[in-house]
DNA sequence: GTTCCACTACCTATCGGTAGGTAGGTAAAT
DNA sequence: ATTTACCTACCTACCGATAGGTAGTGGAAC
């Protein structure tokens, strides 16, 4: 499969978000990865804000087609809260690095406004299907689907705290038992 | 009460770290802020990794300090736990910004190395000071430490996601509950 | 008189961004 | 069928600004 090259570039950028936040990649590192001049990215991409809101937006969608996914797959709630965790797990096993969205957001104070809504818009999409898809018969969605979010985005942080993947799960099934008690 | 250079320094380069991170902390913008030239903040810290790790360790230092008076004010383990919590809630209602350690922790791909193992001596000391602490009596006091931790990083960042330090109160008050009914 | 601390002046590397050009393709007008 | 015009997707060369960092100076304090 050969990529456009602005499908190339966006990919080039997450990761290089997604491991040292925004002001950690650049027009040139990405081009030097792809084989191209930095001044061509900015055709397809004119400044450095419209790529960081490119990259957020698609992250979201693909995120939204997953949990789309998900709701649709399974009617077990709790299989669908697994199914989701496992999104994040991928994070860190697979890919070793942080959520986009999380990155950023830790950094909202110096991203560039629409960059900032967008990150808002991935939390917000996110917290919506916690509380209409897993947490809709239980008491309080909106707090529980802001305690399993917070879980999985600071679970993410601390394992990359300790370069440990299994600081993720240990902190995970402890929520998933608190739960089970309840 | 006047500060000493270094101090300044130190509070200025921390304010800018807990917003932007570590690569959107520079010299030039802390010798701007605290009137002096960029090139005498060299004299106090020769490089920008020795000023990062000196952040870290005094970030640490300080909220050791914190830690170690909890355990003695208070021998009830869930006043203990309250006023913990306190300690995170303060970064997002007073200072507004995430904290220094867990910032620092989003990026440890691309911090110097030593900087790398100072964040992570901070979570350590921490997830120890809740085992011995907090959790001693209870059953897998490490997990019971991760969440804790995990959740209260997480939801520091879905609160600066959100633009809305009551996420913050509501992720973690649902994690109270939830400890309230085992 | 040495140590401390901040200064001036400068360096190299890199940043995001711009100007202008060009090879190759497409498509409509002649 | 050929010319004219425009488009895509890059290029080279450069801009001003800023990054972290260095060498050497000089005054004040002990």
């Amino acid at each position: 499969m050969s990529l456009s090259t602005a499908e190339k570039i966006i990919r080039v950028a997450e990761a290089q978000v997604r491991s040292g936040g925004y002001n950690a990649f650049s027009f040139r590192e990405i081009s030097k990865e792809i084989g191209i001049k930095s001044a061509s990215i900015h055709y397809h991409f004119p400044t450095k804000a419209d790529l960081g809101l490119a990259l957020a937006n698609r992250y979201t969608d693909r995120f939204t087609v997953y949990l789309n996914q998900i709701a649709c797959d399974s009617e077990d709630l709790s299989t669908r809260l697994h199914q989701y965790i496992e999104l994040f797990r991928h994070a860190i096993q697979h890919d070793k690095k942080m959520c986009l969205c999380g990155m950023l957001a830790s950094e909202a104070d110096v991203l560039p406004f629409p960059v900032q809504q967008a990150v808002k818009v991935f939390f917000e999409a996110n917290l919506q299907w916690l509380e209409l898809f897993v947490f809709a018969d239980e008491p309080d969605p909106h707090a529980q689907a802001m305690l399993v979010l917070s879980c999985l985005e600071g679970a993410l942080l601390v394992s990359k705290a300790m370069n440990d993947a299994t600081a993720f799960d240990l902190a995970v099934n402890q929520l998933m038992f608190s739960f089970r008690k309840s």
